[in-house]
RNA sequence: UCCUCAGUAGCUCAGUCGGUUAGAGCAUCUGACUGUUAAUCAGAGGGUCGCUGGUUCGAGUCCAGCCUGAGGAGCCA
């Protein structure tokens, strides 16, 4: 195969008058029986290069093709561009058509698209300039997970997709399953009879990967998940999927200030890498989506994160005099009203809230002494709210114990959890990562279902 | 799941009080133009007005149900 040369590579280069060759897909073509212009994009960046093509040097059908849209490879001379607008061009020699693109009938136009609609063309729409930067930007952001994890020596773990806990306990589960549905097998009491499915149990896809992850952490010390996750919640709404990826570090020998620690340093981390490393598809989403999307990205890394308790944000909002839709109450959990008011008009810095009440927390999380508050922490953010959320886990199995029977967890599933705080247990600690919720931040897109290829939400799995 | 709004050409939208042949911009096609930058200029084609039913002499327009999408809320990451 002939070398292909990329074209982020090309319009970056200092040498010119050299033979090139390019491969991708047709953005616009311009001009007239003299010139023809084509630019030309193949993902390595969002810029195009400009094609020059002299019409009389080429096959009039193959000019023809040559439509928005259309797949092509090109060898040419790299040249410093006689026209205004782009530094460099290709003079083209040779052009090779791979697929053509239909004018009549492709949906991409030079025009802009509204996100709806590109949605609707998912197979598409990485073709757009949003697109592709959106999803070089979650490249971006997955590649730096593993580089910090693993830059500190964490290991990456691999949990369950399937799973035969029904005490994760962080929402409406799917069912996975291989009875045939038009004749379940039944007990002789009439319930379903789940003995004869795939697991001889009933099995359902994973909410969290975190239980499994502490066990990880109890041997190997310090251990991170990165997977799917999935929710059968009916939730409409720009912040939720069906299916969405998380991220959840589990540390032992970490308490929460430890985990504060890391959660901070790991976001700003993140952050500042695509910053580093995306420079061009920010600037590219700043100019098109959001045009305080840097200065929102440095507002994470300008400072230390607030850090200060559940009770105390409570008495910040009773004091603060503002109306709130949603009344303010010891005991009840925070409205996204909230948490933008503490991260956007009061601190104006990212929040860390830290002890909130144990009612509205899960089970595992550790249990203050004052029998109240448990050792759980979440970080605010602007305009999203919560962006991540742990806590030091429990630790003790007698108080752990307790807390599963006081909330009626099925303690059968828990048997393998509940052994670890037997044998040889510790102090440790975890949080978790919408990954989504970190795209979305990160490029400013205001849709969740526009920074995953292919949403899965209520009524939607097309592609 | 609840509330609100929307669905008209390939796309984005206008369509007045229910009344003649449903419009515009962009895209597409044809032509013009010797370097264009979302090129420009001239012309042409393009419609099951989301679906089903109802009211009416007459429905894109009014009513009901349903479907789909968006925003907000809840659930949460």
């Amino acid at each position: 195969m002939k070398e292909r040369n990329k074209i982020k590579d090309l319009l970056a280069a200092n040498e010119f008058d050299i033979d090139v060759h390019i491969k991708g897909w047709v953005r616009t073509k311009r001009g007239n029986k003299n010139v023809a212009f084509i630019h030309v994009n193949d993902g390595s960046t969002i810029h195009n290069i400009q094609v020059v093509a002299d019409p009389s040097q080429f096959d009039e059908q193959l000019m023809k093709k040559i439509t928005t849209g259309a797949c092509l490879a090109v060898s040419g001379k790299l040249v410093e561009s006689l026209g205004k607008g782009q530094r460099v061009e290709i003079q083209a020699r040779e052009i090779t058509l791979f697929g053509e693109a239909n004018p009549e009938k492709y949906p991409l136009q030079k025009k802009g698209h509204s996100l709806e609609f590109l949605r609707e063309i998912a197979h598409l729409r990485f073709r757009t300039n949003t697109f592709g930067a959106v999803f070089r930007i979650r490249h971006s952001l997955a590649f730096a997970i593993h580089k910090f994890f693993n830059d500190k020596g964490f290991v990456y773990l691999h949990t369950p997709i399937i799973t035969g806990s029904d005490a994760e306990g962080a929402g409406e589960m799917f069912r996975v399953s291989t009875l045939d549905l038009n004749n379940l097998p039944r007990t002789e009491e009439g319930e379903v009879d789940f003995r004869q499915d795939f697991f001889g149990k009933e099995t359902k896809l994973t909410v969290s990967g975190q239980l499994e992850a502490e066990l990880g952490a109890l041997a190997l010390g310090e251990v991170y998940t990165f997977g799917p996750t999935f929710r059968a919640e009916n939730s409409n709404t720009p912040r939720h999927l069906a299916e969405f990826w998380m991220i959840e570090p589990e540390m032992a020998f970490y308490d929460i200030h430890d985990n504060m620690d890391l959660a901070e340093e790991f976001v700003k981390y993140l952050v500042q890498y695509a910053l580093d490393h995306n420079a061009d598809d920010l600037a590219f989403l700043e100019s098109r989506y959001d045009n305080e999307l840097t200065q929102r990205l440095r507002f994470i890394l300008e400072d230390e994160f607030v850090r200060t308790t559940y009770t105390d944000a409570i008495n910040i909002l009773q004091a603060s005099g503002q109306k709130f839709e949603f009344p303010v109450k010891w005991g009840a959990d925070l409205q996204a009203e909230h948490e933008r008011y503490l991260v956007e008009k009061h601190f104006q810095k990212p929040v860390i809230l830290t002890d909130y009440p144990k009612d509205i927390k899960a089970f595992y999380m550790k249990q203050n002494d004052d029998g109240k508050t448990v050792r759980a922490m979440d970080v605010l953010f602007p305009r999203i709210g919560e962006i991540i959320g742990g806590s030091q886990r429990e630790e003790n199995h007698d108080k752990l114990y307790r807390r599963i029977k006081e909330l009626n967890i099925p303690e059968k599933d828990l048997w393998w959890y509940l052994e670890t705080r037997i044998f040889g247990s510790a102090p440790h600690s975890g949080f978790g990562l919408g990954f989504e919720r970190l795209v979305l931040f990160v490029t400013g897109m205001s849709n969740i279902r526009d920074v995953i290829p292919f949403p899965r939400t209520p009524k939607n799995a097309e592609f």
